[in-house]
DNA sequence: CGCCTGCTGACAGTTTATGGCAGCAGCGTT
DNA sequence: AACGCTGCTGCCATAAACTGTCAGCAGGCG
């Protein structure tokens, strides 16, 4: 069988990814069972096929940016699902994802059997209110700082028009209509706050990471709300 | 290089989509440039990694529902943005395509690196009203009737209570907010007209194909409209 | 019944993959 | 500068796989 092959530099490629710092070929060869020399080979045939690995002398191998999906059923309605969602993110996102969006969905098409990209085309409409890309806010540095649980500054607007400095912990980023929103605790007020992305009049990141965990933060938020709301 | 005989299998996979009806093995083996003993061995092992490909004797070969994608290279946005377009269409969509999204995100994350899916997982939420899954209307079979180019007879119950039957020609769905809406040609009033699928108290996709085709009607809808839609 | 087609087994020839060895080059530390 | 670690490449013999040809059986269709 061509299994054996194909399997072992998908999990060179898995094993990559566990890895954050550099990996050594001899560590790699050991954990996918084959020679050192043959290791070699097989990083070769993967960087052939497209995947950002680097090797540097004295060091080991470091997968880059990219990420390689492996080959993956997908049944007609899953397709369908990806294919919905990404036009929605290409829409309804902040530019930056919105774009990433729009290009996972190009790669999508690439391989999809002629009727069916025709389908994909047009059958669908997003109704309603564009998405504002007003937002002064580079919403892609909150989803990093919330990934990263970093205190954030923000200068901000309320309804009322009244302006506020203050410092939050972000946990969350939310979706509503066709506004987004940060979910977080304010230093400020002591409490749960949020705060629309569109009235951020300017924001920076602190290098602080801020003493609770994301995680913890969401599930003390949900508890507050009375409508349980879904992830 | 191992690239000859897994690009052969693509190929072969690709060249089965291309076709819609059943294909010999002889012609397959002539695509791929290969004898027919091979082919079917190859087709052996697609099968054996999990492709839906049915033979019949006297007939020939077809691909079954399921879609193997090749291997993608997506970038940590692209995959992001997958990520959260699956989320919204398995939160906003109906039933049917709720799942396939879920599906889908289940097999996306089943591949990431693990930091990558703690992130996934709670980072986003999605606010405001949950999709309405009080349709009585099939909508996967409204999104078939579009693709199809099929008349929908619609009993329908518009704001005012009125309840009508009517014959319409579907060409698109529309997501406004958290309702979905049919946009048609209503054979009834001789215009377009559009429907909530909530509305809907009953409807039959009929056989016959509607005489339009389903991009031109589109594209004279968007002329009426004062608003550009984007798609 | 005969034809077309899918499917499997066996065998030999060819190709490919693998591992061991040797050697060169780049990086960091001593 | 010297040393160790590491990436990288070439060569070669062996093992594994892939491939084509030939043969035969079984199932749909006319």
């Amino acid at each position: 069988m061509p299994v054996a092959r194909s399997e072992r530099l998908l999990t060179l490629l898995q094993t990559l990814r566990r890895y954050r710092r550099p990996v050594t070929g001899t560590v790699l060869a050991e954990e996918t069972g084959v020679s050192l020399r043959t290791l070699y080979r097989d990083i070769a045939s993967l960087q052939a096929q497209g995947a950002m690995i680097e090797g540097e002398a004295g060091i080991g191998y470091v997968l880059k940016p990219g990420f390689m999906l492996p080959p993956m059923m997908f049944s007609e309605e899953e397709l369908e699902a990806l294919v919905l969602g990404s036009r929605w993110v290409a829409r309804a996102a902040e530019p930056r994802l919105a774009g990433a969006g729009a290009d996972a969905l190009a790669k999508i098409a690439a391989v999809l059997p002629a009727d069916m990209r025709e389908t994909i085309d047009s059958a669908t409409l997003f109704v309603g209110r564009k998405r504002q890309d007003e937002d002064k806010a580079d919403v892609s540095a909150i989803r990093k700082a919330i990934r990263l649980e970093r205190v954030l500054e923000l200068h901000y607007g309320d309804e009322q028009g009244r302006i506020s400095r203050r410092r939050v912990w972000p946990f969350a980023l939310g979706y509503f209509e066709h506004v987004r929103i940060i979910m977080a605790w304010c230093e400020l007020r002591q409490d749960f706050r949020h705060f629309r992305t569109d009235r951020i009049i300017d924001m920076a990141v602190h290098e602080t990471r801020y003493p609770r965990r994301r995680t913890v933060l969401l599930k003390e938020w949900r508890e507050t709300q009375d409508v349980p709301m879904e992830s």
